[in-house]
RNA sequence: GCACAGGUGGGUGAGCGGUUAAAACCAACAGACUGUAAAUCUGUCGGCCUUAAGGUCUACGGAGGUUCGAAUCCUCCCCUGUGCACCA
């Protein structure tokens, strides 16, 4: 008697979502083996420890491995400590830098926290590739080398470009896909999960268990999640993300500033709506029955409620309307608290003092310059009035509500 | 090791003795318009000082040098790419 799903719901399930599937048939049977067998399937994901947050682009893959982990497999969430060593040159038309190890260890224990907002953590494997990876002695180390050619290597477009474009490629970056696919050996993993850009080394762990004798892995792939930019894909590098660990406010702030085409991208790959269930909203737009401001903050509502509580995302809705919609001062606003001295010249308990250092000080400017140009611009805003003039005076101790295009604080000057 | 070609601002990439804080484009930021959307238009886009005319410092791989003056010329060094290496 198996406890797990009838393999054609849990296909349903599984396929949601996901770009490509190799191969399907091969999943479809393993599936019944398993159902019938009653032994989970192992599948893996994993991530190198090379920065200390991950972003909701992250998440579209986590999200589908907890899809494998309700349908009762075995999960595997695998941190590349090993591998971040090197730095996955997917995608890169440069080396990365290295990381050294107090690095990917400090990032690996961000990590484990933030997967766990997703996964359930009882049932997770989470597992590090040092554990396999050195271990690896010199000789084991030359004979796998041994299994891979240059231009099996040269197919994958990243690094044919670089290679057309007598740009440098280190060795080591080439060894990445080749440890990639042993950690699929060393887990004896049934599915590996990964983005698209992932298709390489995903299908290096295939041929890789081919040749230790198990039988090859089920690759399946997840689109990229676009950044804010609705362009490019999320990336730190692009400053396009969303953190999973930002504040509510923050995220639901970012999310309402995405393009109404991306929500519905959004909507597909962050939320648990069906397809059927988006296409209806969208229905419901185009005949005017649904305002898109209310599908996206919904849609905001729901991506902050994952990652915090339903409270901080009603909240934060509360407040994301009382900043933006009603021009009003948000709960919490951040209060800052200046030296007047420090930005002005003082007389007789009044201050003559330069906006442009307390935007600065404040942290709503990059440099005093930065603050200074914006005033000019017209972004100045204290108390909600419009403020044009680089001087104010004022007794102290004063405060004042000080926004400068959508950044706002309060700034308490003593 | 030798030869040749390169190393410019967040990115791509011009400049090749002064008018260059460094074209252009992208990104970013701000303003207008809005639903804080998107698109579009406009402006800004090294730091510091200056109640804003301007001043000053730092910057074109690194260190020196030539020159009144260098991202631009010279020397050395570092880094990248290409070619040469077997067949003597």
């Amino acid at each position: 008697m198996s406890s797990f799903r009838p393999v054609d719901e849990q296909m349903a399930y599984l396929r949601k979502g996901s770009v490509e599937i190799i191969r399907e048939s091969d999943l479809r049977e393993r599936l019944e083996k398993s159902f019938q067998s009653g032994k989970p399937l192992r599948v893996k994901v994993g991530f190198d420890p090379t920065a200390p947050d991950l972003h909701l682009g992250h998440t579209v893959v986590i999200r589908k491995l907890k899809h494998f982990q309700d349908m009762g497999h075995t999960v595997i969430f695998l941190i590349g400590d090993g591998t971040g060593l090197i730095g996955d040159p997917t995608g890169r038309n440069v080396t990365r830098p290295p990381l050294t190890r107090e690095q990917l260890n400090a990032n690996a224990e961000t990590y484990k926290a933030q997967v766990f907002k997703i996964l359930d953590a009882e049932k997770t494997e989470v597992r590090y590739n040092t554990e396999w990876l050195f271990k690896l002695d010199y000789e084991a180390f030359v004979r796998l080398a041994a299994k891979f050619t240059v231009s099996q290597m040269l197919e994958r477009e990243d690094f044919s470009k670089r290679f057309n474009e007598e740009k440098p490629i280190s060795v080591h970056e080439l060894l990445y896909p080749m440890m990639q696919g042993y950690d699929s050996v060393a887990l004896e993993c049934d599915v590996e999960l990964g983005g698209t850009e992932q298709k390489f080394n995903l299908l290096m762990g295939r041929k890789l268990q081919a040749d230790y004798g198990q039988q090859p892995q089920i690759v399946l792939t997840m689109p990229l999640l676009e950044g804010l930019d609705g362009e490019r894909k999320m990336s730190k590098s692009y400053d396009n993300y969303i953190g999973i660990m930002e504040a509510p406010q923050e995220m639901f702030g970012k999310l309402m500033s995405i393009s109404d085409n991306l929500m519905w991208r959004y909507y597909e790959l962050l939320t648990d709506l069906t397809l059927p269930e988006i296409e209806k909203m969208r229905g419901d737009i185009a005949a005017g029955e649904l305002h898109p401001m209310r599908a996206k903050k919904d849609l905001a509502k729901r991506i902050v409620a994952d990652f915090h509580s339903l409270a901080e995302a009603d909240q934060a809705e509360e407040n994301w309307a009382k900043q933006f919609q009603k021009d009003e001062v948000p709960e919490n606003l951040e209060v800052v608290e200046i030296e007047a001295a420090t930005v002005g010249t003082l007389s007789d308990g009044i201050v003559n003092i330069n906006l442009g250092k307390v935007i600065a000080n404040a942290g709503l400017a990059d440099s005093n310059s930065d603050a200074q140009r914006k005033i000019k611009a017209g972004s100045l805003k204290i108390d909600g009035e419009s403020y044009k003039e680089l001087y104010l005076q004022v007794s102290i101790p004063a405060e004042r509500v000080i926004r400068v295009g959508r950044k706002m604080k309060k700034v308490y000057l003593r």
